[in-house]
DNA sequence: AGGCTGGTTCGACGTGTGTCAACATAGACT
DNA sequence: AGTCTATGTTGACACACGTCGAACCAGCCT
């Protein structure tokens, strides 16, 4: 390939919160552009294979777990690479490589920010 | 049509509350049905229009909105047409006709439960 | 009835996506 | 160096998906 755009989503305050990418669904129609950030998150999960891999890398202890743990999720071992890879280019895991093992660990401010986008207006 | 699959991602309980598809994704690994439960509802927000759809829907007075009053999002109609018909078909909207019109709603404890799949463990 | 407007369905077309086998690369260990 | 294990990459293929125009259906309104 040449270019992975790795666009993240969202705005890092410095601090320790982070501006979501858009407001919450409900709160007003999105725009296109917004739409479009959002959707490449959603499309992300949108596979049984990765929302398993990624639900797998989550919920691991410390929130990273090497390849060989999860990679029982009944495809082909190219097929897995490919969808960590999609998951890491729409920034919901990041990659580190130690030693023979590969490790992916969850991007825990994109979580967030999704479930913002999801939050209910407080049951008005 | 001949199959148009309506499964609700969610069980009634009866009381006030629903029970989610599934447990939040930080839990523990998702089992092979739940993902791909889970995975239709994010595929359904998976593409900008329906996003935009959706959310639009969302957003509007009331929970609902008729197509006419959400269809400008820069496609043409029928598509707009196929894209709510795929939302409603993930359980995300309903649809009622009153008179010439045709209103969308929102589904709100499913996206009650997408919150909750999303949800961060308290920071633990 | 006949026409008009709002929506859906149909058929077709191009593109994107998930999958695998085969090959390539990275590090460990003889 | 050579080999073995763990991952990633490439190429190919079938299928799903988004999109549109055209045809169709449902209510209103003369």
């Amino acid at each position: 390939m040449s270019n992975v755009q790795e666009l993240p989503l969202l705005e890092p305050t410095g601090g320790q919160g982070v501006v979501p990418c858009c407001p919450p669904l409900t709160e007003r129609p999105m725009s296109a552009p917004e739409a479009e950030t959002a959707a490449r998150m959603f499309k992300a999960l949108g596979d049984p294979v990765r929302l398993r891999l990624f639900s797998a890398v989550a919920s691991h202890e410390g929130g990273e777990a090497c390849v060989c743990d999860i990679s029982d999720v009944g495809v082909s071992q190219p097929t897995v690479s490919h969808h960590l890879k999609k998951l890491k280019e729409a920034g919901l895991l990041t990659s580190e490589r130690r030693g023979t093992w590969v490790y992916y660990r969850v991007e825990p401010s994109v979580l967030a920010a999704m479930g913002q986008l999801l939050a209910m207006p407080a049951a008005a």
